[in-house]
DNA sequence: GCAATGACTGGTA
DNA sequence: TTACCAGCCATTG
């Protein structure tokens, strides 16, 4: 990462925009955890949550919400493979560009977590 | 301090 | 596989 500013390195802008001036760790820690996942891969607001240490997924999901717009946020999924409610479409874009293994279902896709499933 | 809320999970039907 | 339900966690009014 080069040096940056602390501007182009910290997608809290939207957070801050948003009303919070100051930065949870936590969301810090979640958003600089998703811009860690590589390209093809993801991870489960649970795993997310997990690999800091708690176990508030649905924390994860406000975080990404709010300031999730500035990170890969499609490469965070449903425990199941699901991509995030309501962005469905989009994220099947994404995965479709970046070749992320995913399988057909009756009612739409999913991330093939068996082999998607990424931790840090 | 309690009740409501939400990009969640795991178990059961 | 999908649908529903109870549990969990931090934030918000």
């Amino acid at each position: 990462m080069s040096h940056g500013t602390a501007d182009d390195r910290w997608p809290l802008r939207a957070y801050e925009a948003a009303g919070a001036f100051e930065a949870d760790a936590f969301a810090e820690a979640v958003l600089d955890l998703v811009e860690q996942i590589p390209a093809g891969r993801v991870m489960s607001y649970g795993s997310i949550a997990a690999a800091l240490g708690s176990r508030a997924s649905r924390q994860v999901g406000k975080v990404m919400a709010h300031g999730g717009a500035d990170v890969p946020w499609w490469r965070v999924v449903h425990a199941d493979g699901r991509p995030a409610d309501g962005h469905e479409r989009s994220a099947r874009e994404h995965f479709d560009a970046e070749g992320t293994p995913l399988r057909e279902t009756p009612s739409g896709y999913r991330v093939a977590m068996r082999q998607a499933d990424w931790t840090p």
